[in-house]
DNA sequence: AGCACGCCGACT
DNA sequence: GTCGGCGTGCTC
């Protein structure tokens, strides 16, 4: 510190807060009292209105526009070092991008307890080991078994540390067949970083909960280095102090979902994304933020390589890869010896039926007979169906009312939790009703299930093959915490025969002896509204199939995929194992077509009690916006829609699509957008909007 | 977003 | 006369 920054007495800092109001506010900053001078990235307390809240330093200035006797003092500075500057980087170009004020980008990233002033004092004092920590400490010590890479890998290792030893930038694409050992490739990597001295490795997953085995091997490849996990899943306690270990460079490796690409880290100098393709790396609610594209952008401040990984990688990924934006390093043989491609059936429903089965209840003759050869042989069966809380919707026959639920406009489904009374429940609202005894519209006394959610599939299941033990794995069965693992150990231990589950089972888990794969329902997706189901549903069925196959002893393993379409491309290219040929061709459709990634997209959102309310608000607010003289007249405005899901706990919602094939100008053009919809929304009251920026559902 | 200020209806 | 409805506007 200079002579004359320490003779100075006060300086002017400029402060984020989590409020919706887009700007900074000063406050006076007192060296004497806080006993140093300010810091960008500094976590701090502020009287803000009548309460205290805790605030960011974003800079300090020499003048305030304000009048410096009305400003307020900084209170106190937060027991921890300062947030990292390509964090707040991110924050600031977050704020610009998803039009939100910096402080609800960069607040909500930091733990909980930190933003409360009163846990400070708690926070520094250390917590004592739990056992469970010192468990795993041992388990590290563990002998670990040399596992020899191929030349695939090796190759791509020598490429990525390379590329860490010369400190630039640059995006990998590793992509590689399921089995062909990219998690190995990229910790040999990420080993290979960490040797460095004082350097912090960043591993993002989709849903860690799903992945323990991904930890285990995190684990197992760095037994001495500390790593630490950020998920949602944790303690506020927990999350806070291994917030704090990442942002004092103690903890070297950091394991974690969407949120913890905001994790402040001083020595970061590698990212992976592991299964970057994951539709949860898009944050769905406050500022809409592709964790993907951000980890990227953090990259590229810090100079440091980032590695995006999958089997199926995401269009805008591989296509950047094609256009050679992007590196790509492919694996394309399975590391496993003895590992089979399985067989993969595409069984027409079309003919199925033609040839006199009914197939009621969604099994083509073929597949139950798969199931109950793979039984007689000891194997285990995985029964796929390719959607969540789809039903059982309850219908009445005589006047073909349905369990509609009273706030949304989705169905009730009928739940029948293990030894309780069922009930009626609505997956998107979570309202819980009784099951009427009578059809409430016409009294007719046969209220009978539609549809095939993964109960009714498991009951119909236990009537045909009545010897099996049949386990369900979705997001019902595993709602508690911890019995997502304990249901996953079971089909492991081989406590399970069949398995009836969701996207859950396609997730990270590897079932050595499950011989055949069984996918019912799948073609839904081909007609969504949503361009971009058919991708998902291939990628889908890719990890689906990823299951099987990956056994030594089962031999060739069989996968039973039953359609309508059998000539649909993500069955065609499924069946030849080609994820290059079916991404060229969905590429291609989508340049005829404009759509990303060949365009940009916004989706303004708008919602209210009354339908018509929330379509008027973006219709004047578009109108009003194109009547801008600085409008760019390159971008696309679609009609004012009402949304597929129009009703949602009780609000009615509307959505606009802009596009435009230069982001500049659609940036242009949202800020613009933001501005009238301000306007419009003081002239009217309670509609709520929200701008979604790069949508992935729409 | 909160939260206070403020200006009009039904109540002990 | 007051309690309280939520419209309007500000927060350094």
């Amino acid at each position: 510190m200079s002579f004359a920054e320490k003779n100075k007495k006060q300086s002017i800092v400029q402060v984020a807060i989590d409020t919706p109001v887009n700007k900074l506010f000063d406050y006076i900053w007192d060296h004497e009292s806080l006993g140093s001078s300010p810091q960008r990235g500094q976590i701090i307390s502020i009287e803000f209105g009548k309460k205290e809240l805790v605030g960011v330093v974003i800079k300090e200035i020499e003048n305030s526009e304000f009048d410096i006797q009305k400003l307020k003092h900084v209170t106190g500075i937060a027991p921890c070092t300062s947030i990292s500057e390509d964090v707040i980087g991110m924050a600031e170009f977050s704020s610009v991008y998803y039009q939100k004020s910096i402080g609800e980008v960069l607040l909500p990233a930091i733990p909980k307890y930190w933003r409360q002033k009163e846990k400070w004092e708690l926070l520094s004092k250390a917590k004592r080991k739990t056992k469970s920590a010192e468990k795993k400490n041992h388990r590290n010590k563990e002998e670990q078994k040399v596992i020899h890479l191929n030349d695939e890998q090796e190759t791509a290792i020598a490429e990525l540390v390379k590329a860490s030893q010369e400190k630039k930038f640059e995006t990998y694409l590793l992509q590689g067949v399921t089995g062909s050992g990219k998690t190995l490739t990229y910790l040999r990597w990420l080993a290979k970083v960490l040797e460095e001295e004082n350097s912090q490795v960043l591993i993002m997953v989709p849903e860690i909960n799903l992945t323990p085995q991904l930890e285990e091997s995190v684990r197992t490849a760095f037994p001495e280095s500390s790593l630490i996990v950020m998920h949602s899943g944790l303690t506020d306690r927990t999350r806070a102090d291994n917030w704090l270990k990442a942002n004092t460079g103690e903890a070297k490796i950091i394991l974690g979902t969407r949120m913890a690409v905001m994790t402040s880290m001083p020595n970061l100098r590698a990212i992976v994304v592991d299964e970057e393709h994951d539709l949860s790396y898009k944050q769905q609610e406050g500022v809409r933020y592709s964790a993907r594209d951000l980890a990227v952008w953090r990259a590229k401040k810090l100079e440091v390589p980032i590695l995006l990984v999958s089997a199926t990688p995401s269009l805008e990924t591989w296509y950047r890869a094609e256009d050679e934006k992007y590196k790509k390093l492919s694996l394309n043989n399975r590391a496993a010896k003895n590992a089979t491609k399985p067989i993969i059936d595409i069984v027409d429903l079309n003919i199925d039926r033609q040839s006199g089965n009914k197939n009621e209840h969604g099994f083509s003759a073929h597949l139950l007979s798969g199931i109950a050869k793979n039984l007689e042989l000891g194997l285990q069966t995985l029964i796929y169906i390719n959607r969540r809380g789809y039903s059982p919707v309850l219908n009445c026959e005589a006047c073909s009312w349905v369990s509609d639920c009273l706030k949304c406009s989705a169905h009730m489904v009928l739940h029948r939790p293990a030894g309780e009374r069922s009930s009626l429940c609505c997956h998107h609202c979570g309202l819980i009703r009784s099951i009427p005894k009578v059809c409430p519209s016409c009294g007719n006394s046969d209220l009978i299930p539609l549809g095939k959610g993964t109960q009714k599939v498991e009951e119909f299941l236990s009537q045909q093959f009545p010897q099996a033990k049949i386990l369900r794995i979705d997001a019902d069965t595993t709602r508690k915490k911890g019995s997502a693992e304990e249901l996953f150990g079971s089909i492991h231990d081989g406590d399970a025969d069949i398995i009836v589950g969701t996207q859950m089972v396609t997730k990270g888990h590897d079932y050595q002896s499950v011989a055949l794969v069984g996918v019912i329902d799948a073609d839904a997706s081909l007609f969504s509204q949503d361009y971009r189901a058919a991708e998902r549903l291939f990628a889908q069925l890719m990890q689906v199939t990823g299951r099987a196959g990956r056994s030594e002893k089962s031999g060739a393993s069989r996968v039973v995929i039953q359609t309508r379409y059998p000539s649909a491309a993500p069955y065609k290219y499924l069946q030849q194992d080609d994820v290059n040929g079916f991404l060229a061709e969905v590429c291609e459709e989508r340049k005829m077509v404009g759509l990303p990634p060949f365009s940009y997209q916004a989706l303004i959102h708008a919602e209210h009690k009354t339908l018509m309310a929330a379509i008027d608000m973006l219709k004047d607010a578009s109108r009003a916006a194109q009547l801008s003289e600085a409008w760019p007249q390159n971008v696309m405005m679609s009609d004012v829609v009402p949304k597929t899901m129009v009703r949602l706990a009780g609000k009615e919602r509307a959505q606009i699509l802009m596009e435009c094939v230069n982001r500049q100008s659609l940036q242009y053009a949202l800020e613009i957008f933001q501005q009238a919809l301000t306007e419009q929304n003081t002239k009217r009251k309670g509609v709520g909007w929200y701008i979604e920026r790069d949508p992935v559902q729409i």
